[in-house]
RNA sequence: GCGCUCGUAGCUCAAUGGAUAGAGCAUCUGACUACGGAUCAGAAGGUUAGGGGUUCGAGUCCCUUCGAGCGCGCCA
């Protein structure tokens, strides 16, 4: 109960019922112009039918002298009401913050069950940058739901089932069978599943091979092809893996649901959906009509889980995934990390399942969805050869930009932690501008921002906290020696710092409502920039008294713990010497 | 044709319907021996694509025009 904008609603929501005669509860929102500003005598003076400036004006004079830790309520604007904290309640709260595990956090009221779904990487495929982010953003929230006291599970919907395996496995017996599989460049798996459509669309010969084997596959009763199909997979994981660890992904192979577990279940899903009454015939295939949805022609648009050959498809397949996380998983809230183009898809998903009353409240499935990454020629990122931009080369790269920056500029890093360092940097770099910016929108990737070090950057956070574990290391003092010290907040700019430390908890709720990370970057950012005027402003090392000194160095410590506690929850590493 | 998303400073991006639309980069002016200069202080830079509407109040919501991108029946 740190954050100073809970502790003013909660005093002054008696206030607001007074005035308003029932209970009323105000909306506080942080401002620059005051430490706190309450604007809900707007809404009130609407269904009071009074200005909204004598409302606000009723409300201070109710709440006046009743306020503990309030210097001032005054009514501003239209009818703000801007708070000012007294200096010696903020530094209360910060000290309380600071021998606080969780950094103030709250964790949420009623913890729930929540499956993330996101990465989905195909086998014999290589990924790219539309798997950055998912795989990212993905991460990042995981990490924070489970900090704020979520049962999170984690999903990784491989693609490893379909018409295409039937190609893939037989191109595989082509270049060595499961032995050969092992020999397999993972680093360019693009390669194999060209070479394997190539040869589809050549050679008759080999076409009738691939359905004859994807026959085979879907029987699942051939060892021989289950053999060659989990080669595939296990040779695909790998790659995935060693991409994974050098991003510092928590993905592993538990993890992994691919759509090849939901096959057994396809019978059923339309079992159940006939029983529901909504299954209906549409030229041969069977199908689920969705209300409101239209093809080109205007004409009504199905949702189709048996093709008219007797094949299932993904619609059936995530139909299946939503009956599994909620019925066997138990989970109130689907959290699914995919791009825009999947919107109408999910959407007709999750309307059939509503309807078959297998997603209902509490449950309820959200789409976390995100824009294209472009190239600084606003155009999709592609690389030399026009195809997207593989996910391992962008990877690679970043780690080497890092490390390069770090042979060049911190040449006084022992060497043996110049590689570990730099791959933090370049990874943190590569990451937060994944972070950063609203995921609906497209953003332009351009390396030489990212690791610019300057502005809104993974590596400027970084910094900032390096700096401070300098500081702790020159001045010899333990880090926890100073965590229960109350700060004096004499000078602006520890006030401000103060003020900013304590607004972390409302940052990662924010952040979470939305779902949007970029609003925890924006934060971080802000606590490193209060961080470095604070730093510029009040000398630590060199402050007039020991009182002083342990005061800064208190706030110090605190700003360094929010910020790597931060950084962590986006995935990002915060070395303390770079 | 129908539908969805986006359009904010030269560039890259912020802004739960709230006051004078904010940052960073680039540009310009500065900073006692640099507690780590991968820094800080300041200046300049805007008809929020155009038009209309709702509201006490609109970058934000609604309608419309223009521009960019994406999706729309048996691949996933």
């Amino acid at each position: 109960m740190a954050d100073p904008l809970v502790v003013v609603a909660d005093l002054l929501a008696p206030a607001f019922a007074q005035v308003a005669g029932r209970p009323a509860d105000p909306v506080v929102r942080p401002s620059d112009r005051a430490d706190a500003q309450a604007n809900g005598a707007l809404a009130l003076a609407k269904d009071l039918g009074r200005a909204p400036r004598d409302v606000a004006a009723d409300v201070v004079a109710a709440a006046a002298g009743s306020l503990a830790g309030v210097a001032d309520l005054e009514v501003a604007g239209p009818g703000f009401i801007n708070v000012t904290f007294t200096p010696s309640f903020v530094a209360g709260q910060v000290a309380q913050v600071a021998g606080d595990q969780h950094l103030g956090v709250r964790s949420v009221a009623s913890p729930e069950r929540v499956v993330v779904d996101y990465s989905a990487p195909n086998v014999a495929k290589e990924m790219h940058v539309g798997h950055l982010r998912t795989t990212v953003i993905g991460d990042a929230l995981v990490r924070m739901l489970e900090f704020v006291g979520h049962d999170v599970i984690r999903e990784n919907h491989l693609g490893d089932w379909g018409t295409p395996f039937g190609m893939l496995i037989e191109h595989l017996v082509d270049v060595g069978g499961v032995e050969g599989a092992a020999t397999l460049d993972v680093r360019d798996l693009d390669a194999f599943y060209k070479a394997a459509r190539a040869k589809f669309d050549a050679d008759d010969e080999f076409k009738e091979r691939a359905r004859n084997r994807v026959v085979l596959l879907q029987s699942r009763d051939d060892p021989e092809t289950a053999q060659l199909w989990q080669a595939l997979v296990d040779q695909s994981t790998r790659h995935f893996n060693e991409l994974y660890g050098k991003l510092g992904i928590l993905l592993t192979d538990d993890d992994l649901a691919g759509e090849s577990i939901y096959q057994p279940m396809m019978p059923e899903v339309l079992t159940r959906l006939e029983q529901a009454g909504l299954l209906q015939e549409s030229d041969g295939a069977k199908v689920v009509w969705v209300p409101g949805y239209t093809n080109r022609e205007g004409e009504p648009l199905p949702l189709i889980v048996q093709a008219r050959t007797g094949g299932f498809n993904y619609a059936t397949s995530d139909l299946a995934c939503v009956i599994d996380r909620i019925e066997r998983l138990n989970a109130t809230l689907l959290v699914y990390v995919i791009g825009t183009p999947q919107a109408q898809h999910l959407q007709m998903v999750w309307k059939v399942a509503e309807m078959a009353r297998w997603l209902q409240p509490p449950a309820r499935a959200v789409h976390v969805n995100f824009g294209n990454v472009l190239g600084t020629d606003r155009k999709m990122l592609k690389s030399r050869s026009g195809d997207p931009m593989k996910f391992i080369d962008l990877v690679d790269e970043a780690i080497e930009r890092g490390r390069a920056a770090v042979a060049e500029r911190s040449r006084d890093l022992p060497v043996e932690l110049q590689a570990e360092v730099g791959h933090q940097i370049g990874v943190g770099a590569l990451k937060y501008a994944e972070l950063s910016t609203d995921r609906i929108k497209d953003y332009v990737f351009d390396w030489d921002r990212m690791l610019a070090f300057e502005g809104n950057t993974g590596p400027y956070l970084q910094y900032a906290h390096a700096r401070i574990c300098s500081i702790f290391r020159r001045a010899e003092v333990e880090r926890a020696s100073v965590r229960g010290v109350e700060p004096r907040l004499d000078l602006p700019q520890e006030r401000a710092l103060a003020l900013t430390l304590l607004a972390f908890d409302g940052a990662l709720a924010e952040t979470l409502e939305r779902y949007a990370p970029h609003r925890l970057c924006t934060y971080l950012f802000e606590l490193a920039q209060d961080f470095t005027a604070f730093y510029e402003a009040c000398p630590i090392l060199r402050a007039d008294s020991d009182e002083q000194r342990t005061s800064r160095l208190a706030l110090a410590d605190l700003t360094a713990r929010v910020l790597a506690g931060g950084l962590d929850l986006l995935g990002i590493a915060a070395p303390e010497r770079m």
